[in-house]
DNA sequence: ACTAGCCCCTGGGAGC
DNA sequence: TGCTCCCAGGGGCTAG
């Protein structure tokens, strides 16, 4: 699913091929038999001729990522935002039969995005607005950014002392990006059970937390990002993260950490926290 | 202000 | 083979 390094490949994909390019028109299909709540997204019908109305001889001035959302500045000042949540793929030039939305671009072609099971949501609003958006406004700070850092992120893990450490680093107001796949795969290599308290985790292992996020991160962008739900990126291909995973989806597998091989009791299990589910290693991660 | 639990949705895998 | 059931999960929402 969509995280960090699946969204930020997505857009350095696009990057190259819609910046400039001036959208003729929107069609979707989202509103029709999906149900949405009160949120105003375009899955709103009346919220979605807004959308057309808007988007609709504007030129795409830049595309960006903050956290899990896709920033696409336009011309006319506005942004729109989308979020792949669990199956989305925002591409240009492809499709499949799970498209609902499609901006037609002057050259002809087509940016969509194709959602087998609707989970997506897109938003606008005014681009100097941003900071107040109801969910982009309120996300933590970007683990690869500059400005970031081992005190920054005990700073923000210190947010949530009380909660179990994986159900922390999936807060996305404490960390923008970090979703499933990569928490499990952070604390499995420093060995930190998914349950331990955020508040009890020795300061000084947030030193060892900040460099393995970043080189788990980066390591997957490197590789195209994790296509072992269904990820493709901006041209319909899939990336490579899958075939590296230590820990995510491999319940009752050994453990491959090195002091683990062959030992008794080292066998991948996996739990349910908070409504997610975590795999670990019983034997090497410890529960602080 | 908190949090547990439901909901959105559908392909794929397990079990029979 | 073909059916049914259950699971995956980001994050919004609601009831307590």
């Amino acid at each position: 699913m969509p995280e960090l390094p699946e969204v930020h490949t997505t857009v350095e994909g696009l990057k190259g091929v819609i910046v400039g390019k001036t959208i003729t028109d929107v069609w979707s299909d989202f509103h029709v038999g999906t149900s949405h709540g009160k949120r105003q997204t375009i899955k709103n019908k009346k919220y979605f001729e807004k959308f057309r109305k808007l988007v609709k001889g504007a030129k795409i001035k830049s595309v960006e990522r903050r956290g899990k959302n896709i920033l696409v500045h336009l011309s006319n000042d506005y942004t729109f935002i989308v979020h792949m949540k669990m199956t989305g793929h925002l591409m240009y030039g492809v499709k499949d039969k799970f498209v609902h939305l499609i901006f037609k671009l002057k050259n002809s072609q087509n940016l969509v995005l194709s959602d087998m099971r609707k989970f997506a949501s897109v938003t606008f609003c005014k681009t100097e607005g941003l900071e107040k958006h109801e969910t982009v406004g309120k996300l933590g700070p970007e683990p690869l950014s500059k400005s970031f850092s081992a005190e920054k992120l005990l700073t923000q893990l210190q947010k949530r002392k009380s909660w179990p450490i994986k159900s922390a680093l999936l807060d996305q107001t404490v960390l923008a990006g970090i979703g499933n796949i990569y928490s499990d795969e952070i604390l499995w290599e420093i060995g930190i059970h998914p349950l331990s308290h955020t508040g009890k985790i020795p300061k000084n292992k947030f030193g060892e937390m900040f460099k393995v996020m970043q080189k788990i991160l980066r390591f997957s962008i490197k590789h195209g990002g994790d296509s072992k739900s269904d990820y493709l990126n901006a041209f319909g291909k899939k990336g490579n993260f899958q075939n590296f995973h230590k820990v995510y989806g491999k319940r009752k597998e050994q453990c491959p950490k090195p002091g683990c091989r062959n030992k008794k009791g080292a066998i991948i299990e996996r739990l349910v926290v908070k409504g997610r589910s975590a795999h670990f290693c019983p034997k090497h991660q410890i529960k602080f």
